[in-house]
RNA sequence: GGCGGAGUAGCUCAGCUGGUUAGAGCAGCGGAAUCAUAAUCCGCGUGUCGGGGGUUCAAGUCCCUCCUCCGCUACCA
């Protein structure tokens, strides 16, 4: 049977709709997924949505409703956006299922019973308006020396009952740890400042709260819920079955990777390999934590009003255009920037121009020359030498920079490939030989077919809808029946109106 | 404050353990071609490699220092 590959993204916090983020996470794990598929793995590929805590809650209030309803009213909303996006999950999980509450307390209860939580008492300035706890250095004070939060909300020094977690405890064999798999962490960046912050000494976490209801229970103490990343962690093995011995459970746990934003790297690179130890589960393989997409080099964020909604993106400019910029543009693991114009220009250039247009000139003169007979590849050297180059790009540069994230770097490859067709439909002319040598015609058109066909089964992850469109085309011919008149894979784009004024 | 990263052509960036005339893509300019979504191909890049100092036969590439930006983290008020 095949080797088992299990990715999982970070789960999404729904207290408002999905943005160009949580679309950047789940593309990027969505071309994980479908290259480890196409490489031969076994995959199972897990998003969802994070519904418990405060912010849910008040989120629910504002609008009136049950924390559960509006829980799952928005959760429907990032589903709808990953099915929009062709994001091919295996499971989307909602941390208000019934199963994740058991798998939470379960995980509780095995860290419990390993003696790492005790009872004690969690003190911070706390805003009964806000519900909600604030740092020390998040606290102004007015004119009359009143405390206030940064919402202006007064705070009061408050003490509660809280379950803490021996963290503390954990310090040493989390980095040793990191030093036994030094690939745990990822991008090295990352590493680094998790190594540092963890050498740096450990407090113990606390895991529970008394001051809203919105989460999971706290098994046999009542009033107490859940830390919401106690039990948002936890996801990744509910959705395997967790506690019980199920077959997935022992064929993809532990995780191949846990794709995340740079945002939540403690939480996954501290916090739930120590929860994991306590419980005496497996740790996953590696944790990486990609970068955050700008908008025109500015941080996105509700009030400037640069949000950008990838619904609108994915209407606007078609889902693989923007599943090709997201993953070409910008190397993964690092900030990158998003804009229309860029959207625009690499879609035409990159999947219109040179490779859209390299499969409609390929496919159109076997249409028009040869009834639309796919001929067999061309012998000559030159022929050889094209393939040569096309393969080593689909088939070793391609892949090889796949397997590490590293979308942007095998899409140059693939590129410089595509570029290479398209210099030698040039210099070969088949047009010219259409009259002065039809044999050699085919030969040509044969060794682009050929070259379309790695190319497009290269790119698939990344493209999904697009490069199933071409080869069924490819494959129509491939029992030796004529293939249709071609139409073109990719569009133009044209910059919209608002967004060329706005450039 | 501490730790880390970055500052290279108009723009985005490559440049590994120091070594031939510092590179790529995009944009721009010139030319060719006409099969194709006016889509393609070929040619053209003298930039104080952030500033200053130093080590070396030789430094974007090492050392010191200063400036700017970013990330993580600490702390004072």
């Amino acid at each position: 049977m095949a080797d088992p590959f299990y990715i999982t993204t970070a789960i999404s916090y729904p207290n408002g709709p999905p943005h160009i983020g949580h679309a950047y996470e789940a593309i990027a794990a969505d071309a994980m997924a479908r290259f480890q598929r196409a490489q031969g793995r076994d995959v199972r590929f897990q998003t969802g949505t994070d519904e418990h805590g405060l912010k849910m809650a008040q989120a629910a209030r504002a609008e009136g409703i049950e924390p559960r309803i509006f829980a799952n009213k928005m959760s429907l909303l990032f589903k709808s956006m990953c099915d929009t996006l062709n994001v091919s999950y295996d499971r989307f999980i909602l941390t208000s299922e019934a199963e994740h509450y058991r798998a939470s307390q379960a995980i509780w209860q095995a860290m419990e019973a390993r003696g790492d939580l005790y009872l004690g008492r969690y003190e911070g300035w706390y805003s009964v308006r806000d519900e909600a706890y604030y740092d020390e250095s998040e606290i102004v004070a007015n004119e009359g020396g009143e405390k206030l939060s940064p919402h202006g909300t007064p705070v009061e020094w408050t003490v509660e009952e809280s379950w803490f977690f021996k963290l503390s405890a954990y310090q040493q064999k989390l980095l040793d740890h990191y030093s036994a798999n030094p690939g745990f962490i990822q991008p090295d960046s990352r590493r680094n400042e998790v190594l540092r912050f963890v050498e740096g000494g450990l407090s113990d976490l606390s895991i529970s709260r008394t001051s809203f209801d919105w989460g999971v229970p706290v098994p046999g103490s009542d009033g107490h819920v859940m830390y919401v990343w106690l039990d948002a962690l936890t996801n990744y093995i509910t959705g395997l079955g967790y506690p019980d011995d199920t077959e997935l459970w022992r064929r993809y746990w532990p995780a191949d990777v846990h794709l995340i934003g740079k945002d939540v790297v403690r939480f996954h690179a501290v916090y739930w390999p120590a929860f994991l130890m306590s419980a005496g589960i497996a740790l996953p393989k590696q944790v990486y934590g990609h970068g955050f997409l700008l908008s025109r080099g500015e941080k996105m964020s509700k009030s400037v009003g640069n949000v950008v909604d990838p619904m609108v993106l994915a209407e606007r400019f078609g889902v693989d255009a923007l599943r090709y910029f997201l993953l070409r543009e910008v190397p993964f693991g690092q900030d990158g920037s998003y804009s229309a114009e860029a959207i625009v220009n690499r879609a035409n250039a990159e999947l219109a121009n040179s490779f859209g247009n390299l499969a409609q000139r390929t496919l159109s003169m076997v249409v028009k020359n040869l009834d639309g007979i796919l001929p067999a590849a061309g012998e000559a050297a030159e022929d050889r030498e094209l393939l040569d180059q096309v393969r080593r790009a689909a088939k070793e540069e391609v892949p090889e920079a796949f397997d590490r994230f590293a979308f942007s770097v095998g899409i140059e490859a693939w590129l410089r490939a595509v570029f290479a067709c398209n210099a030698y439909v040039d210099t070969q002319a088949p047009w010219a030989l259409r009259k002065t040598d039809p044999e050699r015609m085919a030969a040509v058109l044969g060794t682009l077919v050929a070259a379309v066909r790695d190319l497009t089964r290269a790119i698939a992850p990344i493209i999904p809808e697009s490069a199933d469109k071409l080869l069924s085309v490819l494959d129509a011919g491939v029992g030796g029946g004529p293939i249709a008149q071609p139409t073109p894979l990719f569009p133009r784009l044209e910059l919209p109106e608002d967004e060329e004024a706005a450039a």
